[in-house]
DNA sequence: GTCTATATTGCGATAGAC
DNA sequence: GTCTATCGCAATATAGAC
């Protein structure tokens, strides 16, 4: 086990510090520190703090990428619904500070937010407006859906599920051993709503 | 009309300053020269820039009152979630900045998060909850549904509507004439889920 | 590639005159 | 309450030795 680079430990230090104080809540200097590097290798990798910050959001915003396995197969509307649950879920498990990047440039966006964000964003919410546009005019979901309300319904529970999850303690339980039945719970609602 | 003291001034130009920028996004000098004072001011006034931030934030969260409203009244389940819904809109279309308030809290906390945010998101999770296992104990909802998650997926529908909405430019035309089509295309999807 | 040293600017806060 | 002036420190960035 070599000890990895300086450019590595940059990038592996600084992910999880964005994450959690976002671009201005970080100084180069605490950067430098935690990834036990000199300060001024941030600039000679990166260009500065900025370009770093816009490196990892690049890379952290490739987890949607699971979109388009969604877009290209054939299937029936509620089984693609519940495969973007299933891809949504396994998306922030895996990643942990893939939302907390995503959410934060939703609401203080930084220069990042119209390369990258915006064209990210849109082309989720288009995949899963296609599949409920098709499934409606198959006759598979109801005609009085909203494709755009119904997608953001959708994406709604799901984010949110995680996004309100710390200040949610003991609230629900969460923990990855869970997620079957809270796909399932959320499937139920899709299919039937919540009334008795 | 009197020119506002410099205390208001203050508040009024700095609501928007954070709730773009966050708490360190913004300097006390771009603070005071937008408000039109002496950076001096900010100290005298409210002990510093996170005394400021405090005081604003507490003022945001005054807006999610609305649910002790929903919480007092004896009504059938439906009935609450639609206030609910009404009353969140409400809520974001009357205060444009409370939603990015909270969720930057969300994803990056500041001292606030403990003291203001976590306990009106566990008060608003609770009257929510507390609706859902009424209506489930009085058959009016369906026992397979569970309350947390439930809870979630509608809080989740609504607030992640206002949050992508900067992204989703030419996805929605969400403007406040649409209020009423959302809140009845929301409660379409609650009644009876989406499927045909 | 990595370091030291430093340039330069900006930061938050406050002392003290008025 | 409001101002000027300034303190002390942190910020990002880079020049230049090795």
């Amino acid at each position: 086990m070599v000890r990895p680079d300086s450019r590595s430990r940059i990038l592996a230090a600084a992910t999880p510090m964005f994450a959690r104080r976002g671009l201005n809540g970080v100084s180069v200097r605490s950067l430098a520190s935690a990834a036990k590097v000199n300060l001024s290798m941030i600039s000679y990798h990166f260009g500065g703090k900025e370009g770093l910050y816009a490196e990892i959001l690049k890379k952290q915003f490739e987890g949607f990428r699971y979109i388009d396995d969604i877009a290209k197969r054939d299937l029936p509307p509620m089984e693609k619904c519940e495969m973007y649950l299933r891809g949504t879920i396994r998306r922030y498990r895996e990643n942990p500070y893939l939302l907390r990047y995503y959410v934060s440039e939703l609401t203080n966006p930084t220069p990042c937010f119209k390369t990258i964000v915006r064209p990210t964003v849109q082309r989720v919410l288009k995949v899963l407006r296609a599949t409920i546009d098709k499934g409606i005019s198959r006759g598979r979901l109801r005609k009085t859906l909203s494709p755009a309300d119904g997608t953001l319904a959708l994406a709604g529970m799901i984010n949110f599920y995680f996004l309100v999850a710390p200040a949610a303690r003991g609230f629900v339980d969460d923990h990855p051993g869970r997620d079957e039945e809270l796909v399932n719970h959320f499937m139920d609602i899709l299919r039937g709503g919540i009334v008795a």
